[in-house]
DNA sequence: TTTAAAGAGGATATATTTATCCCTTTTGCA
DNA sequence: TGCAAAAGGGATAAATATATCCTCTTTAAA
């Protein structure tokens, strides 16, 4: 569904936005990537292009590390999978077909409409925030 | 979603599938390739996998091809997914957790929990005879 | 003001996926 | 019986995704 680069990007931010939800605390890239199991290197080129399109927010040198600002607790996972993906899969063709839509559907269309719909909504829907705040109780 | 090589195996399967509604013909390898835009060689090893798996059926020699027997249109989609990737990719956790359950779940488990269900119906409940028929209207 | 911790980022290595090439085997047909 | 058409399949090439390495810059703290 996603590459492992984009999992991997869902699943910093929501432990960034999260650990925001305890205290105010940087964490650092090393820290991150032995915490979600992710190789640390691989992990930084992530990282940069997330804060270059202002996902997360870092800090340099000694005491620096990542964080999430209120700013960046409003995007949403569309935002980190357009940041790393460079376009939304979800919104692709099941069978990868240029043109699916109602008028030209592929084999598959009328069944994924639906679902894709859900997942779209999900994915757009949600921020940040919402999801930690759920991850930790505070709605659902 | 999917890899290309799975995108272009169902989309070949569905093709035979409906060719043989028509008449009992044989598809040649480079006549699929072109009508599906598919690089001929790059779907030969597609259907050598998907003839290993009994997923297709061909005769060798001149006037020889591909094609489906009554068996072959019994298959799922599922079949297929499983013949090219060798794992049902739509079951696994889209954040690629490898513990998540209800008991354990990703972040995302909740929303895509249902999607999931829906997808794994069409993909294992249908027939590639089922789909090919809707794509002649027998059905829908 | 020196030092060490931390991100930034270019260059490179590895793995996987995608695609191609070439030769072999099979088989219908002239 | 020989030729050409077709799939089978091993080896290789190209592209992309994944992962690592090394150096530079920034910055807090000793």
């Amino acid at each position: 569904m996603f590459s492992n680069a984009t999992k991997y990007a869902i699943r910093t931010v929501l432990l960034l936005a999260s650990k925001s939800k305890i205290k105010n605390k940087n964490y650092i890239a090393s820290d991150i990537a032995s915490e979600l199991d992710i190789p640390q290197p691989f992990l930084s080129k992530i990282l940069q292009k997330l804060v270059r399109a202002k996902i997360v927010s870092s800090s340099k040198g000694r005491g620096g590390g990542f964080y999430l600002t209120k700013a960046n607790l409003n995007k949403s996972l569309l935002d980190i999978i357009i940041c790393i993906e460079g376009v939304n899969v979800l919104n692709e063709c099941l069978l990868g077909q240029p043109t699916c839509s109602d008028e030209h559907p592929c084999p598959l269309h009328h069944y994924y409409k639906d679902v894709k719909k859900d997942l779209q909504k999900v994915i757009s829907d949600f921020s940040v925030e919402n999801l930690a705040d759920e991850m930790f109780g505070v709605i659902g």
